[in-house]
RNA sequence: CGGGAUGUAGCUCAGCCAGGUUAGAGUACCCGUCUGGGGGGCGGGGGGCCGGAAGUUCAAAUCUUCUCAUCCCGACCA
């Protein structure tokens, strides 16, 4: 067989990026930092959103849309805001091109200046605070729970396909609460519904935790987070819930009249995931081969491919693989037939195992004479020959099964790559083998830095189930009452 | 913004050092044929302003200068 990837044991990210490409997910476009994302890596994410959107309106959330562009003015309201956006904003400044005089195409127009230049969104809170100002008079008009999907732009230095990229696509949350606990139980809820699409979707443990002074998000109380292991021992954050407490509120004079009728600030939370969480799902399960898709996000999750030599061949094996679509989408399973005459059966195997389809079927003479079909599991790659015969139970069940598979497999490495580090050595030598490091930690933002920067990694959080123990920080020596997680990071 | 590299067929690259027929290979693509249960074999074919500009020369993909672009490493990165 030709070798279109790089194996995962010669080069990791060269892996991660031959696969990106080669099971036409995305690739790179003119522009540069930003991806094209192709039909079928669209199809993931089409599907990811689908879910989420349904368990956002199970939770009463709504959908709406804000602009693009922020007015230059708003973002300085919120000080801690500003600052840690400032540096990777794109500003639009002018809004007219003109024929370059010298006849070299088009040039921007320099009589056509804005009064007020816009930012492109990095994130909306200022434009939606600045909304909410309008909307929010009385305790009436509360709570206000808004989601908005929708494409931001932070002009990184170094990106990465669906890791890191200068737009990507993504949920924003916003909403506004009249009391402390409200937000707070909203800021949690959110952060139960990404963990539990994570793991039942994705097939990708996850640990809820708190983000460090450091690194939550600019302009949070608190910031929430989920955080899954990827196979090379690094660690990525997959989705934030964030309390906002009342900044937003003060920041932008979002008051409310309570029933008493004494006038108060809002609470606020914001909370969002993003076409990241594709690069989670590729880098959690696939293998050397291709992609490994959980059947729930899969856009197809079964493929046939009909075997024949004659004309007559085709036409048999291919009737019959219409049948069987048929009866497995009546289960509602979704299902490709793959009746192309332009390819081989060989080639088409190993198209839909780099593609990672969990379920194919193939099935020619022999089986139409046997009442069998050959199922092979993508996750596993094992190889079976099934009876015809109540197929469509078989693999309705097979998918459960694959998809519970793929998700023990993970928890297994995931399990088996947390370790404690009790003395600075041992946090050392850990952290050549990759994993999360559960270590005492002083709770000082000094001490967080000075570790990075000595190894780059992080405290990726503070789980949230933490047991209170008494420890000894590693670095500083000084005393702590839980443990922590350290990865490097994505 | 520093340091390093690379621009030649859709893609991956050779050729350049030492200038000289009509610029090559693999792969992909098209046609034919044998094939078809794990990325097939054989035969034929199309495809290039050698990143751009200026120069040196009888002659430039090759040498010189400038320029543009991309990639890698760092800086940066909620």
């Amino acid at each position: 067989m030709a070798k279109v990837l790089t194996t995962r044991a010669e080069n990791y990210a060269q892996w991660y990026n031959d696969l990106v490409i080669k099971a036409d997910l995305a690739e790179n476009s003119a522009v540069r930092g930003c991806m094209v994302i192709k039909p079928y890596g669209y199809a993931i994410w089409e599907k990811m959103q689908a879910e989420l959107d349904r368990m956002f309106k199970e939770t009463d959330h709504v959908n709406a849309y804000f602009p693009l562009f922020i007015p230059k003015s708003f973002f300085s309201k919120e000080a801690n805001h500003v600052e840690g956006f400032a540096k990777e904003c794109a500003v639009v400044t002018h809004y007219r091109l003109k024929n370059d005089p010298e006849g070299k195409g088009v040039v921007v127009d320099e009589t056509a200046k804005l009064e007020e230049e816009l930012i492109i969104r990095p994130t909306s809170e200022t434009i939606i605070w600045n909304t909410y100002k309008n909307w929010i008079q009385s305790y009436r008009d509360l709570p206000l729970l808004i989601n908005q999907w929708a494409n931001v732009v932070r002009w990184e230095m170094r990106t990465r396909l669906f890791l890191r990229t200068t737009e990507f696509l993504w949920q924003e949350g916003h909403t506004a609460h009249a009391t402390e606990n409200e937000a707070v139980e909203e800021t949690l809820k959110i952060l139960n519904i990404y963990s539990d699409f994570a793991q039942e979707y994705l097939g990708v443990p996850v640990i809820k935790g708190v983000k460090t002074e450091n690194e939550k998000f600019a302009g949070a109380i608190d910031t929430y987070c989920i955080e899954a292991l990827m196979q090379d021992g690094k660690a990525l954050q997959a989705g934030t819930s964030h309390f906002l407490g009342q900044n937003f509120a003060k920041a932008f004079d979002v008051k409310y009249a309570t029933k008493e009728g004494k006038e108060e600030h809002v609470w606020a939370t914001s909370w969002g995931v993003t076409t990241r969480l594709i690069g989670a799902l590729i880098m959690a399960h696939s293998d050397d081969k291709g992609l490994v898709l959980p059947p729930k996000l899969a856009p197809f999750q079964v493929v046939i491919v009909p075997i024949y030599r004659k004309p007559d061949e085709y036409e048999r094996t291919c009737k019959r693989a219409h049948e069987i679509k048929k009866e497995l989408k009546a289960l509602g399973i979704s299902v490709k037939v793959d009746d192309r005459d332009t390819h081989k059966p060989g080639w088409k195997f190993a198209e839909y195992e780099l593609k990672g389809v969990p379920v194919r079927l193939a099935i020619g003479p022999r089986d139409l004479e046997n009442n069998t079909v050959e199922v092979s599991r993508r996750d596993n790659l094992t190889k079976d020959f099934i009876s015809q015969d109540g197929i469509a139970a078989y693999l309705s069940d097979l998918l459960d099964e694959i998809q519970e598979n793929i998700f023990s497999k993970a928890l297994k490495f995931r399990d088996e790559n947390i370790r404690e580090a009790n003395t600075w050595d041992e946090f050392l030598e850990l952290l050549d083998t990759g994993g999360f490091i559960s270590a005492h930690w002083d709770g000082t933002a000094e001490t967080e830095k000075a570790i990075q920067e000595q190894t780059k990694a992080t405290i990726r959080c503070i789980p949230m189930d933490a047991k209170q123990e008494n420890g000894v920080c590693i670095k500083s020596g000084k005393p702590s009452n839980q443990r922590v997680l350290f990865a490097k990071a994505y």
